[in-house]
DNA sequence: ACATTGATCCGCT
DNA sequence: GCGGATCAATGTA
């Protein structure tokens, strides 16, 4: 079942984050399918959080999309180096956002390999947010695209992830946002070797 | 128009 | 465990 926008349109981006773990990500670009299973999430909210790029309202050429309905991509570049990839979440205008840290490999992994050039169906192919948009061909390009189309969606396997198997712990890379960078909004499922490293 | 800064990853120690 | 790569977006003037 692919997911509704009902799903991406709730009020909590802290709530949407813990449920797409054990979630599927596919895209199809250039006609080839790729995808995997959702293993590593962190939220990020509009309001009482600095490390969210639209914290207290900041509206720039960037973050715009981040004001559209849930349901949408939010791409970027950080570094200089890496695509991004975020779930927009909350109604218009509540610009709260769900980043996809960490994936693991299903579906057209021999196409994967190709886009990160490794030979190994290792941690490094997808685990990691940097990684997992490498393997999928998620780029700056896909900003805005609506995650209930054909290019980018995520579908419910009816595969739950138990609660003692989820993991919830502070977001990494966000010093600047202060005592917010505490708040444990970060979510991996246990013992999954597709997480990024453990801190 | 210019200077600063990252929601990271990789290679080396 | 640490530092460098590398550049778009952002803030400041």
């Amino acid at each position: 079942m692919k997911i509704a926008l009902d799903f991406y349109r709730r009020p909590d981006p802290v709530q949407v984050a813990h449920d797409l773990l054990g979630k599927y990500v596919y895209t199809n670009i250039n006609g080839v399918l790729t995808g995997g299973r959702i293993v590593e999430t962190e939220a990020y909210a509009h309001i009482n959080d600095q490390a969210c790029h639209s914290h207290l309202g900041r509206y720039t050429a960037r973050t715009q999309i981040m004001y559209e309905p849930g349901g949408v991509a939010y791409v970027y570049l950080v570094y200089g180096r890496y695509a991004l990839f975020n779930i927009i979440t909350n109604e218009a205008g509540k610009a709260d956002a769900v980043l996809i840290r960490g994936i693991e490999p299903t579906v057209g992994i021999p196409e994967m390999l190709l886009r990160r050039g490794v030979t190994e169906v290792k941690r490094n192919l997808t685990g990691g947010p940097g990684l997992l948009t490498q393997a999928l061909g998620i780029s700056t390009q896909h900003y805005g695209t609506d995650l209930t189309g054909t290019t980018i969606w995520l579908e419910d396997q009816q595969e739950p992830v138990a609660e003692d198997l989820i993991l919830a712990s502070p977001r990494v890379g966000i010093d600047y946002a202060g005592d917010d960078a505490a708040l444990p909004w970060r979510f991996r499922i246990k013992g999954s070797k597709w997480t990024s490293p453990a801190r």
